[in-house]
DNA sequence: GATGGAATTACTGTATACAACAAATAGCAT
DNA sequence: ATGCTATTTGTTGTATACAGTAATTCCATC
């Protein structure tokens, strides 16, 4: 992630070294893998929207206290991922109609629009970095594990973006992807994946080709294909119209 | 969401600083405007980038103890404004020259992107307002308030991109910009502001034309131009090199 | 039996205390 | 006087205690 590593300042090496580090050391890289077991378990669906976050059942969970709970809930909620009510707390996000339209125009705008970047900067590493992603998700999707190749689908447009040298328009997609996979998991068909077929392998063709007109026009359909996957129906039981209901 | 439109509430001045306890009724307001308060002063430069902001200091001036503080710390720190480093605490963010070209890449992308979009919704209303807000930056540039002009000139922008619809777009677009002033305050000339002249008021009149395609050149000569506007010289004074001052 | 209200419960919001760590400073030896 | 080590100090990281509020349950009343 963008967390600063400021460039360490060395200080004159103590031989001293008579008191072992105790084991608190890297408290962050902690914090960091909670993060990430989280955002994964939501991403993945197995928090379903709509889903309760209580801190102390977290904080028990992870074996923190609901201090450190806290800061994550709250990066999450300004990803989007989970949404915090002012005094009902943490619960995972379910998206909205809207919202899913939004995030998939910016990633038509985004993704595409980087398509060109990428290409320039491919190299013969990246090509076999992405295919190896590819393979891997198309293999999850094989042995049915729907939910990971969701999150291997995400990954791989992910690092497409960071290919194109912009790190703060991969950071975007980084966050349009990870909405992403939460309106697939609420608005996609079982067995009707997103990111099926060979797209992303023959997306990398173009890209190895050097071909950036290509892969945008390509990638636009992509993404057209996966929106159009969806079932857009808004589940609205929340609040029956109880005027329209009964003739008004 | 994106939660900058909201009309701020003015609370009542406490005077009796006893009672702020009980006040407490909309903490949460308070939070958005100390929040607020914090990012306007980076913005505006009255916090210079590298400064230091310690909680104590910051708990103590607003009144609130550090926990509310850090909380508004950190998603400063998401928003890329203030840098965290682990145990020193945190600073306004020094942003590199490539960090600066990256922002403005994705402005580039992004901004220009919407355009289309925003020509289209535009309405009578829209364009009054956005020409008002014009006024005040000009108005803000004449008196010699550099700082707020800077500040208005991000919120024109981010105001054009709310217009366009996508709520997700427009967030990153906020983001942008707020870096952006960031970026302006440092590497720009003193007495020679980004948005100056008459650009914005152009561009208003393209948009409400309803000519979108216009509209996206003109901002995009209008991005480049501030771009080019800065000098672009990374002081590197932290680790001066010995070796070459020294003859060598 | 249903409805409204009061007491209870469960949970979040905030402050504060304490521990851990890095920097600054003073002290000591060479 | 210089360089290294120890102590002190300042600041962040984490946990916990307490307070306040929404939800729930239970009881009384209609």
């Amino acid at each position: 992630m963008s967390d600063a590593q400021a460039p360490e300042k060395r200080r004159a090496p103590v031989k001293e070294g008579k008191e072992s580090k105790k084991e608190s050391k890297e408290g962050d890289e902690r914090h960091e893998a909670i993060y990430r077991a989280v955002s994964d378990a939501i991403v993945e669906q197995r928090l379903k929207p709509g889903a309760r976050l209580r801190e102390d059942a977290l904080a028990d969970v992870f074996g923190i206290s609901r201090t450190g709970i806290r800061k994550i809930l709250q990066r999450l909620a300004l990803e989007q991922l989970v949404t915090l009510t002012p005094r009902r707390g943490a619960s995972v996000t379910r998206p909205t109609a809207d919202e899913a339209k939004d995030v998939f125009d910016a990633r038509q705008l985004i993704e595409c629009g980087l398509m060109p970047d990428v290409a320039r900067r491919m190299g013969e590493k990246e090509a076999a970095e992405l295919r190896e992603m590819a393979r891997e998700e198309r293999q999850a999707l094989r042995s049915g594990q729907q939910s990971v190749a969701i999150r291997l689908s995400a990954d791989f447009h992910v690092r497409l973006a960071q290919l194109s040298g912009n790190a703060t328009l991969a950071e975007f997609v980084e966050r349009l992807c990870s909405r992403s996979s939460l309106i697939l998991a609420v608005y996609g068909h079982r067995g009707h994946l997103g990111c099926e077929s060979h797209d992303h392998d023959d997306l990398i063709g173009y890209l190895e080709a050097g071909n950036g007109e290509r892969a945008k026009a390509f990638m636009s359909r992509h993404l057209k294909a996966i929106e159009a996957s969806l079932s857009m129906v808004e589940e609205e039981e929340n609040v029956p119209d109880l005027q329209q209901i009964f003739g008004g």
